[in-house]
DNA sequence: CTTATTCCCTGATTGC
DNA sequence: TGCAATCAGGGAATAA
């Protein structure tokens, strides 16, 4: 599950890659299900073919392609969807192949075909309704606060929900509570401005250290050359129910909040 | 506006 | 052992 630091990563390997190269050939697989979102294959084939990549960036869980013709190409990976350099061995469904100038390709590969991607002119309005990015300088504790000013739903829900902050998945999101030492079935507007202080740098140091270690790969994702990350060995609640907590020995219990699987100690998270 | 639930998708896991 | 049911989860759609 790609989340921020999952696709930061995977940005950070393919800008050197993909910067200053021209697409010459884009293959859409045919399949049963939609890759491409609100474009049809003609025009995203000519929109993409001819086109010299400017710059790489991300918005949340979005890796944005710029191009020269000033389109963008868009990439989410949702679930399981991967963007794989040459050397990276083929895993999953074949979605897209961007071919380079340079003969390499770029493919799209995704398990589960939840993955999408986008041609567009404006980022608005398909980035209008994301909230701010947890690791710049604007992501004050104010702007915490008021993503969970007056919220009633569970504040595991509040910091998982794109539009109040970009970026957590369900790994971050329990990682970040544990690390807060809030219970994730909290209500996001009953938090003390101490929690929220926690909160705020518990989600920056969450997210940083998942940068550093170049993602979790659980069971699915890997980086551009098909590489696993090592968050996952970091981890202190996620998916490890039953086992014991690093700090205080009890059993890490797991409960669903939302419709995800939620983990938690039940002793240092209050 | 809010929150909660269902659905999409397919390979792995669980249950009888 | 074998096959069906369940699970996983990001986000859109829908319900309330």
């Amino acid at each position: 599950m790609p989340e921020l630091p999952e696709v930061e990563t995977i940005r950070r390997d393919l800008e050197p890659r993909l910067v200053g190269r021209r697409f010459t050939r884009v293959e859409i697989a045919p399949d049963r299900v939609p890759v491409l979102q609100g474009i049809d294959e003609a025009t995203f084939r000519e929109g993409v073919a001819g086109a010299r990549i400017e710059a790489l960036s991300r918005r949340g869980k979005f890796l944005i392609i710029d191009l020269d013709t000033g389109a963008k190409l868009v990439v989410h990976l949702r679930m399981t969807g991967k963007l794989l350099l040459p050397d990276a061995p083929l895993t999953g469904h074949l979605r897209a192949t961007f071919t380079l100038d340079d003969g390499s390709t770029l493919r799209f590969t995704d398990l589960r075909k939840f993955g999408r991607l986008w041609l567009v002119d404006s980022l608005s309005p398909l980035f209008d309704n994301i909230g701010p990015e947890p690791l710049t300088e604007g992501f004050g504790l104010e702007a915490l606060s008021a993503a969970l000013l007056n919220r009633k739903a569970a504040v595991k829900s509040v910091i998982l929900d794109q539009r109040r902050i970009a970026g957590i998945g369900n790994i971050y999101a329990d990682e970040a509570l544990f690390e807060a030492g809030i219970m994730p079935a909290r209500l996001g507007g009953g938090l003390s401005a101490e929690e929220v202080v926690r909160l705020h740098s518990a989600i920056r140091t969450v997210l940083l250290r998942g940068v550093e270690s170049r993602g979790a790969s659980f069971r699915d994702y890997l980086d551009a050359e098909g590489q696993s990350g090592s968050m996952q060995m970091y981890v202190k609640v996620f998916r490890r129910t039953g086992k014991p907590c690093y700090v205080c020995g009890t059993a890490i219990e797991r409960c669903r909040i939302g419709g995800r699987s939620t983990h938690y100690c039940p002793v240092c998270q209050r």
